[in-house]
DNA sequence: TGACGACTTAGAACGATTCTAAAGCTAGAA
DNA sequence: TTCTAGCTTTAGAATCGTTCTAAGTCGTCA
């Protein structure tokens, strides 16, 4: 499990000015959370300062990832979902019917390769796995079983 | 290499009202392209039907991939694209700058595996691997070069 | 105290997509 | 052939997540 204090402190040991709404931000990443949209945070962050306003929840969204201390994933309803834990290597697991997002740290996802012939050329940066599926709860509103 | 006439023959067989409207979106999809937006099948269909309206492709579009005929990619710009292969498994390789993606086929896929106690619950029912990198056109725009 | 830069804010704007309500087509019945 | 019911198409409005704008606030350092 991450350090809870890893990421305001990984923020404040770059320099960054660390008002009250970003820090409020930052702790709802954070937290034990699923990876949650922005408008989650914005609510999350509001319970503990009021004042805080929505546009500035994705301004410090959108300066967390482009520091790289916060990965943006999108879920298949378009809308994004942040990613504090960018420090240890995962991967993902999407539940297709509420969008939720959990990390997971697949078995022989070191064994795929791109053939040179399938590269066309570019200049490899990363490789993401998603695995899909159907959550628990999704499987209860749903009324599916899981027979294995 | 598909048949160019595959997907509208799927489509005629399963006895799918063809209009003239839904004919040029077909088409459009099932040409030789990389997996385009709406925006882009539109302005390719009313090159042909110069009347169709985005409503149309939009509907359209949204039917093929209720008829699972048609895959939706999420592009990092939260731009839908549509992949008509469907017919043959596949992964993406997406340039990160240009936001174009390619079919790709890459080896030890079939070695990922996610363990029982990492799976919370999930029935799985699919995995997506997209590579993410820069293309040949978009290294020369941002003057990189791959070292390799 | 003043001034500058960084940060925050409300609200407008944006862009992709979906919705709405009306009009147009088409296949098959009469 | 004509009629009709249901499917399809249409323009434009609406929606929703996100970004932009321009003004206001705050903190820091001289």
């Amino acid at each position: 499990m991450v350090n809870p204090e890893q990421l305001i402190d990984r923020l404040r040991s770059r320099g960054w000015r660390l008002s009250a709404q970003r820090r409020v931000v930052a702790e709802a990443l954070q937290g034990d959370h699923v990876h949650m949209s922005a408008e989650e945070i914005y609510s999350l962050a509001r319970e503990r300062l009021e004042e805080i306003s929505q546009a500035t929840v994705y301004n410090t969204l959108r300066e967390l990832v482009s520091m790289g201390e916060v990965r943006v994933l999108l879920a298949d309803d378009g809308v994004k979902r942040y990613d504090p834990n960018v420090a240890v290597a995962h991967h993902h697991l999407l539940c297709v019917h509420c969008q939720t997002f959990k990390d997971v740290h697949p078995s022989g996802d070191d064994g795929v390769e791109l053939p040179d012939a399938e590269r066309f050329g570019f200049i490899l940066t990363g490789m993401d796995i998603v695995f899909k599926g159907i959550c628990p709860e999704c499987q209860l509103v749903l009324g599916v079983q899981d027979h294995q």
